[in-house]
DNA sequence: AATCCTGGCC
């Protein structure tokens, strides 16, 4: 090679080089040989041409499109001899992306001068950008003509079309096609299978599998003397995935292999997210063994995506992380990164999916697509050490990306996290069509945010027709708008009810709980599981009880939340009977939150020992390790029993890295119950350097000095409390009468009825102090005379709402008050004697737990 | 004919 030499000239090209170059998809070639031909231009004749506005078309060169267009109009070859020259130039301007053009050529082509082939040119032009009706229209233009065959290529771009159509217009005209298909022999044996397998297509797309699946099991047979076209196999393989009937792909699959059909890339790439959804996890590695066995499919990156789907779907990240890695750089296509990047950030790994995020670009050269930014948003909303959440605003902005509905949904979870409510919703105003997701974020915000009524106006806004921001400004609105409404789903009720619950609000619960009979939705694992602690919240521990027993599956979290009901509403024996009966029933595996519910209904009810045995038995029985929230739990055992040592050795065992702050405050708290000033003074001002602005604990301090006498000491906290600009959280309680909810605050008279309250527990006060109630000063911070405490005491939020409940609940039934505090011991012990002095059922909700009053005595035995 | 995506019960 030291010498150029000369290439010797090329032949002069002639239309069958141009035809060969194009069908090798050398199209570059076909084009450069076509302008060495229109120097000579005898030969640039209907021969040449259309082959050369293929390749033009493969490029999307509308240039060369246009100057084809240009050469076939000097020579008077646009539709002479025949229309192939026209025809293929339409699709070329379609391709390239410019349909008024391909319009435009269709509409000057005069009507005899159109061939089958036009019209099957100007369909699919149509259907390729999204024109279904129009599409249907050219059809029925085509055949009033009556002089053209409808073809396979006709037919397969009108099931294309049916099946784009919304409602009931796609299933009709779809079934009507399919009929029309089979009169005319199109599925007939030893047909080309194209309009068989576009009808499989339709079905799929419409959402009738099951049509699909009789076309399938009636018509396939006939295809296959070798066992058919992997085409078919796979189209119904990834039509049943996607319509979540993963079983039966599967089985699919099974008869596929077992009739000796070659599984390709498509194959697995269709099948494996049925592994991931079924957790079939041994197939999985299966279907990897096999990929792993060929080169080609191995290094497919549809299958290593779909691979590592797989492996991350079935909780094993570390593997999916292995197919990655395996995958060399250059090969590692987008679709590789995304799986990975949602893989890691599904499964909570959100600093390992934000560092890949940052390398794809980086050290990749791979751009993030919309896929990537929905899948790495909520990774990046949860990550409270990432500081960068408004900077991928600015980037999704920047990138063009901001109108895709993913991306914008999780942008919206991720404001709404912030706590920044106004971006949050002005995201979602901007989102069009919005869907059910687009609904259940916003009212998922509301809810966290505190927001319930809000929540409960965007569950009925989500109903009706034309919600979407663009349907005031077109024509067809109530038509646009009915195709948007969202039906509330499961999701939507789950995450109403938590408000249900923090509200206590049962009137409201019980709404949704008929909305879920309605809507089939009841046995839903989530939503039964969201109904069984909205019950035990509200009050209604039977209720509670009902729909977990009625619940044909119970899964880890259905029976955390009863253990919790149990233990809230002071009823610890029966609480642990559950954990046994769940530790012994197979249904579910116990997990840290289930240990948390035993252990914190032990320490409610006393049961130390039991619950210490749990607390020793845990990791050794069933492999759960004691976190800071478990240490916290035993701490609480122990020191609400008055076992302060012990709890305090608890504390000064766990690991020195260990977040200890909730130990800490457990031990704070018994100290306050148990009058520990001097160990209460060690646990505040550990808080005090650990959590420096949470009022809670100065509060904490100050009950203990208060109860203690020593008001020197418990000014001093409060005068540190506002040194250190910490304020403490104002109490407030509130109940539900037919379906409102009436808040009252100490100090307060906001409530229409305040004057009426007050003067209803001046009386109640007065009669309580006449049958002896003696008022527990020991909780009043303010160090003023015994008659001061007392009025303070009486005006309690508490006490407010159970006067207002005395005043306007229905005769006889029980009054339930909810409190965003702990109840004080005054309340407590005063809510005993109305109970039995009114002869009224009270029950009181506090942050923790349930207070039942009846009759002077309470259902925790006054240990709390 | 295909993979990767948003909302979640303690």
């Amino acid at each position: 090679m030291a010498a150029t030499v000369a290439p010797p000239a090329a032949p002069p090209p002639t239309s069958a080089t141009i035809r060969s170059l194009t069908a090798a998809g050398n199209h570059a070639a076909a084009l450069r040989a076509l302008s060495s031909l229109s120097a000579s231009s005898a030969q640039l004749d209907h021969f040449a041409l259309p082959p050369a506005i293929k390749s033009a078309a493969a490029l999307r060169d509308a240039r060369a499109a246009r100057s084809l267009h240009a050469a076939a109009l000097r020579r008077a070859l646009l539709h002479r001899p025949s229309p192939a020259v026209g025809n293929a130039l339409l699709t070329a301007y379609a391709r390239c992306g410019d349909l008024d053009a391909a319009l435009a050529l269709f509409a000057a082509t005069p009507t005899e001068l159109r061939d089958a082939v036009s019209y099957n040119s100007l369909i699919s032009a149509l259907c390729l950008f999204r024109q279904w009706e129009r599409a249907l229209d050219a059809l029925r233009d085509m055949l009033a003509e009556g002089r053209h065959d409808v073809s396979s290529f006709t037919l397969v771009s009108v099931l294309l079309a049916c099946s784009h159509l919304p409602g009931d217009d796609g299933r009709r005209l779809g079934r009507e096609a399919h009929a029309f298909a089979l009169k005319r022999g199109f599925l007939d044996e030893g047909r080309e299978r194209f309009p068989f397998n576009a009808l499989l297509s339709m079905y799929a797309r419409l959402g009738l599998v099951d049509d699909a699946q009789s076309l399938f099991r009636t018509t396939a047979a006939a295809f296959s003397p070798g066992g058919g076209d992997v085409v078919t196999w796979n189209t119904m393989i990834s039509l049943l995935v996607q319509g979540g009937r993963c079983a039966e792909a599967v089985e699919v699959l099974y008869d596929m292999v077992s009739l000796g059909v070659r599984p390709d890339g498509v194959t697995f790439a269709s099948a494996l997210p049925a592994c991931s959804r079924l957790e079939m996890l041994a197939l999985g590695r299966e279907m990897h063994a096999v990929v792993l066995k060929d080169a080609d499919l191995a290094a497919n990156s549809f299958v290593a995506s779909a691979l590592v789907d797989m492996y991350a779907g079935n909780e094993k990240v570390a593997n999916a992380r292995r197919v990655f890695d395996m995958v060399p750089e250059p090969g590692r296509q987008l679709g590789m990164w995304n799986a990975m990047i949602c893989g890691y950030a599904q499964a909570g790994m959100d600093e390992e999916a934000l560092d890949l995020f940052s390398r794809m670009e980086a050290e990749a050269g791979c751009a993030p697509s919309e896929t990537t930014m929905s899948g790495v948003l909520p990774a990046c909303a949860r990550s409270e050490g990432f500081a960068g959440k408004e900077a991928m605003h600015g980037y999704v902005v920047k990138r063009g990306m901001a109108g895709n509905r993913f991306v914008q949904n999780a942008l919206m979870d991720m404001y709404a996290r912030l706590g920044e409510m106004d971006v949050a919703r002005r995201i979602f105003a901007m989102i069009d069509p919005r869907d059910v997701v687009s609904w259940n974020t916003l009212i998922t915000g509301c809810v966290v945010q505190g927001h319930v009524a809000e929540a409960f106006q965007l569950v009925t806004e989500m109903q009706l027709p034309s919600p979407s921001p663009s349907s005031s400004s077109s024509s067809s609105s109530t038509e646009e708008g009915e195709a948007h409404r969202c039906m509330p789903n499961n999701i939507t009720l789950m995450t109403l009810l938590p408000g249900c619950a923090a509200l206590a609000a049962p009137a409201r619960g019980k709404e949704i709980h008929g909305y879920a009979v309605r809507h089939a939705l009841e046995s839903d694992i989530a939503v039964g599981s969201a109904l069984v602690d909205m019950y035990a919240k509200c009050g209604c521990l039977a209720a509670s009880r009902a729909v977990f027993d009625r619940l044909p599956r119970r899964n880890v979290i259905t029976w955390n939340v009863l253990i919790m009901a149990y233990g809230m509403h002071g009823l610890g024996d029966e609480a642990v009977a559950l954990f046994d009966e769940m530790a012994a029933g197979g249904e579910a595996t116990p997990n840290e939150v289930t240990f948390i519910a035993a252990l914190a209904a032990c320490s409610h009810s006393g049961l130390v020992d039991r619950g210490l045995e749990l607390f020793h038995g845990m990791e050794r029985d069933h492999g759960v390790k004691p976190t800071p929230d478990l240490h916290a739990c035993v701490v609480d055992v122990l020191g609400r029993a008055g076992r302060l040592d012990e709890a305090y050795s608890i504390i000064t065992s766990m690991e020195p890295g260990e977040q200890q702050v909730s130990a800490w405050s457990s031990l704070l708290g018994a100290c306050r119950l148990h009058r520990n000033v001097e160990l209460g003074e060690v646990a505040a001002e550990r808080l005090f350097e650990l959590e420096p602005g949470e009022a809670s604990h100065y509060v904490l301090l100050c009950n203990i000095y208060s109860a203690a006498g020593m008001w020197d000491k418990s000014v001093a906290v409060r005068a540190r409390m506002r040194r250190q600009g910490v304020a403490k959280e104002p109490g407030c309680s509130w109940i539900e009468l037919d379906g409102a909810i009436h808040r009252f605050m100490a100090g307060e008279s906001s409530h229409p009825a305040s004057a009426e309250v007050h003067e209803h527990m001046d009386a109640l006060w007065e009669r309580m102090r006449r049958e002896g109630y003696a008022p527990d000063t020991s909780c009043v911070l303010h160090d003023v005379d015994e008659d001061e405490k007392a009025a303070m005491l009486r005006y309690h939020s508490e006490k407010l709402a159970i006067a207002f409940g005395l005043l306007r609940a229905p005769p006889g039934a029980a009054i339930r008050v909810a409190k965003n505090l702990r109840v004080c011991n005054d309340c407590h012990e005063a809510a005993k004697f109305m109970s039995r002095m009114v002869g009224r059922e009270i029950v009181l909700r506090d942050v923790r737990r349930f207070h039942h009053f009846r009759d002077g005595s309470c259902s925790c035995g006054d240990y709390w």
